[in-house]
DNA sequence: AAGCAGAAATCGCGCAGTAG
DNA sequence: CTACTGCGCGATTTCTGCTT
């Protein structure tokens, strides 16, 4: 097992960054003043870039320092929050502080390369390009790349001069061959030059997803023990950093669950270290405007069902099962009949389209369906011919006159709950007609190589069909509705998750995600998991301790996404410690009545048992719960058989064993009833009102919590905690939380809404949890790349 | 049932051939 | 001589079918 204690952490020294002035920072300033004249750019945006890069910038190494050094760190973000403007003032403030190469490795894709070099020119580099003369301050730039050309080897000689070097590289075996070369032979140049290397999109290729070479070749002569060498990608980007004597490299992902997966202490013996983030992992804010699953699945969505089921018959009808045996007869079988919940999807991407361009904001702006159902390009190919079949039968009879406004009518119907309606009811159907009229469906894969062409053709209303080039390389614009079958794959899943997420500023209620019921309920277990990590990174910072002495917690990761990603060599070893969290029960026995009614007739007696209850916030707080009460609870409360978030009976041993410890020794117990709720039940002789929470699939829900809930047995009440906005600041409450003291939320749940009728009440659990001194205890490690 | 090998999909590089 | 284009190849990842 891969357990470490930590015995004591490094007293804080002062940072070598404090050398730093006011007047010491010519580039950042520059790049400062160009994003102030950037109307796009709101004050508090610059403020938080320049504080960021900042904090960035302190996990690097000093590169004035004589000795040689190798960083390592990682910087997580959110998608599309501004990854690429961190690193842009990273590398501006690295470069002022003494850093002379920058090498930004930037994805795997020539277009973003393209892209992230014209930036940086704009931004970084200014006018300042070409390397000569001497004018403004701080050193000028040298370029070694192009908008149109990637890294090719030259001179090593020009890095005799002063100027800073940029290199915008992909990441691709070829290119980074070059590289590799190329810096082999500026050796003599590099004793006394830092190179920063930025690694953007670092979940991608640059993972070792092969295996390392045994560090000693006297052991194991023969080929035996001798692992595979890494793959191709990481162990360039490992022999890269090996070559330069004063490196830091910092990773940029937004998904960063295998870059933390890494086995810390994975070698190779011609290309030494592997790319764990062993000195730094930093976690970005949350950009404001940004949509994310509370604001999808949570409370914000309002009773919204952004989930629609698509029945496993339409699934069949669109995925033939077998493909060399009876290929030609599904094409015989299968003539243009487009199943019924794809047929809705479009409609609904009509409707979305329709209400968008009676948003002033929003009319003219590009706007995208997404329909991703197989890989294999002919079935992409006959399920956008079915599709243009069925648009071409719809404008077709517009054409002949006849009327559509009654299926536009039923659409809109099916979409409007909560949708802030711009017109009346009969604007709104004729916009969605005029929608389908003009609708473009593209096919999107290497052969057609069709674009998206969002800047030459503006404001088009595009049904994107397509394979994995949608999934990974292409932005999706104005994204809303998505019909999406991938039924195995979890960290495509993921990713995927990842895509309806970001700015949705001005249509985040319009967004509808048609797929299966298997998807849908792994989908807000992934999200809870997502939010945990990211949680964690933010107390490992607020700790001051490095990655590899304290748990990043991914619980269920290991068997929902690494599992799926790579069977074979990767096993991981599972960490035990809750603190800090707030596990909930998002996946219930919905279709059990047998759990479902011993969980209720649980609940009656356990609350029975209990003293006294005291109405407030929005439910009934029962105090001073022995821990012992809250196990027995905890145990004897029926799960779902598959759920991973939530394992009642791991939970409960844990608390036990803190209490043994002096911890979680007082429990409040807080029962929600929200005063409006339209129906109410009696448990333990108490009178609450049932929340109502939808479903996203048939055995799961969204998101159960209530933010403010989480703060109720805390002195100064939940209302102590609001952010500036209003909302609640649930983390910051799980931070005020002594160590002792924890808290167990019953949400009574209306049956109505999860579609159950054997009980009045279903009773769904939460726990919000304290630090406690366990967390730096135990650790996850990925025991199966080198050390197997 | 689990694990492994091979196929398929996708994308970019590099080379060779051809047109101007 | 230079620029464009088509084609083959390698890298990476996921899925499928076969074997044990």
């Amino acid at each position: 097992m891969a357990t470490v204690r930590v015995v004591g952490t490094e007293p804080l020294l002062p940072h070598w960054t404090d050398r730093m002035g006011p007047e010491s920072w010519p580039h950042w300033g520059r790049l400062q003043a160009t994003l102030r004249a950037n109307p796009r750019w709101k004050p508090h945006q610059i403020e938080s870039v320049t504080s960021e890069s900042l904090r960035v910038l302190r996990h690097l190494r000093d590169p004035l320092r004589p000795a040689p050094f190798q960083g390592r760190g990682l910087v997580v973000g959110y998608v599309q929050s501004g990854k690429t403007a961190n690193y842009t003032a990273v590398a501006a403030r690295a470069v002022d502080a003494g850093y002379r190469i920058v090498i930004v490795l930037s994805g795997i894709h020539d277009s973003l390369r393209t892209q992230t070099q014209l930036r940086l020119e704009r931004e970084l580099v200014g006018s300042q390009a070409g390397i000569g003369g001497t004018d403004g301050p701080g050193r000028e730039w040298g370029l070694l790349t192009t908008a149109t050309e990637d890294f090719r080897e030259c001179d090593p000689g020009v890095l005799q001069s002063d100027a800073a070097f940029l290199v915008v590289a992909k990441k691709n075996v070829s290119v980074l061959a070059r590289l590799d070369r190329w810096l082999e032979a500026a050796q003599p140049f590099l004793s006394d030059r830092a190179v920063l290397l930025i690694d953007d999109e670092a979940d991608q290729a640059s993972i070792n997803t092969r295996g390392n070479r045994a560090s000693d070749p006297a052991v194991c002569e023969d080929e035996e023990d001798d692992g595979p060498p890494p793959s191709r990608t990481n162990e360039l980007i490992r022999s890269i950093l090996g070559r330069i004597p004063k490196a830091s490299y910092v990773a940029y992902t937004a998904t960063p669950f295998a870059n933390l997966l890494v086995n810390p202490a994975a070698a190779d013996r011609e290309v030494g270290d592997d790319l764990f983030p062993r000195d730094f992992v930093v976690q970005l804010p949350r950009p404001d405007g940004y949509t994310g699953t509370e604001e999808l699945f949570g409370a914000s969505a309002q009773g919204r069902d952004v989930l629609r089921p698509v029945p496993d018959d339409d699934v069949r009808a669109l995925r033939p099962a077998r493909r060399r045996k009876s290929a030609e007869v599904v094409l015989q079988a299968e003539q243009g009949a487009l199943p019924g919940s794809l047929r809705e999807a479009i409609l609904a991407f009509c409707v979305a389209g329709g209400v968008r361009s009676l948003r002033p904001s929003l009319d003219g702006q590009p706007h995208t369906m997404l329909v991703h159902v197989s890989q294999r390009i002919e079935d992409q190919e006959r399920i956008a011919d079915a599709i243009r079949e069925q648009v071409e039968l719809w404008r077709e009879a517009d054409r002949q006159g006849q009327r559509l406004e009654p299926l536009f009518q039923e659409a809109w119907e099916a979409f409007r709950a909560s949708v802030d309606a711009p017109a009346d009811d009969a604007a709104v159907v004729r916009a969605s007609i005029a929608v389908m009229r003009r609708l473009v469906i593209l096919v999107l894969n290497s052969v057609t190589g069709e674009d998206l062409e969002y800047e030459e053709k503006p404001g088009r209303h595009i049904v994107a069909v397509g394979g994995n080039r949608l999934s990974r390389g292409l932005t999706l614009e104005g994204l809303t509705v998505s019909y999406f079958l991938r039924t195995t794959a979890m960290c495509d899943t993921l990713l995927q998750m990842a895509r309806w997420y970001g700015y949705r500023s001005g249509y985040e209620d319009l967004i509808r995600i048609w797929t299966t019921d298997g998807i849908a309920r792994w989908f807000s277990e992934l999200a809870l998991v997502e939010q945990s990590m990211r949680d964690s990174i933010v107390a490992l910072g607020r700790a001051g301790r490095r990655p590899d002495q304290m748990a990043i917690r991914l619980r269920g990761h290991s068997s929902l996404l690494l599992t799926a990603r790579n069977k074979s060599s990767m096993a991981v070893a599972r960490q035990d410690s809750w603190s800090g969290e707030h596990p909930q029960t998002v996946l219930l026995p919905l279709s059990d009545p047998g759990r479902l009614q011993a969980n209720r007739a649980l609940a009656d007696g356990f609350l029975a048992s209990l003293p006294a209850a005291l109405p407030c916030h929005g439910g009934l707080l029962l105090r001073d719960v022995a821990p012992e009460a809250v196990c027995d609870f905890l145990r004897a409360y029926w799960v779902h058989e598959e759920v991973v978030a939530f394992r009642s009976d791991l939970l409960a041993d844990w608390i036990a064993e803190r209490a043994a410890a002096g911890e979680l020794t007082d429990w409040s117990v807080f029962v929600a009833s929200p005063g409006e709720a339209p129906r109410q039940a009696s448990i333990g002789g108490l009178r609450v009102g049932l929340a109502r929470r939808s479903r996203v699939s048939s055995e799961s829900i969204g998101i159960l919590t209530d933010p403010r809930h989480e703060g109720v047995d805390l002195p100064d009440g939940p209302d102590a905690y609001r952010r500036a906005g209003g909302s609640y600041d649930a983390d910051a409450m799980r931070g005020a939380r002594p160590p002792t003291q924890g808290l167990l939320i019953v949400y009574p749940l209306d049956p109505e809404p999860l579609g159950v009728t054997s009980t009045d009440a279903v009773i769904a659990l939460a726990l919000s949890l304290p630090n406690t001194s366990d967390s730096a205890t135990k650790w996850i490690v990925n025991s199966g790349v080198s050390d197997g």
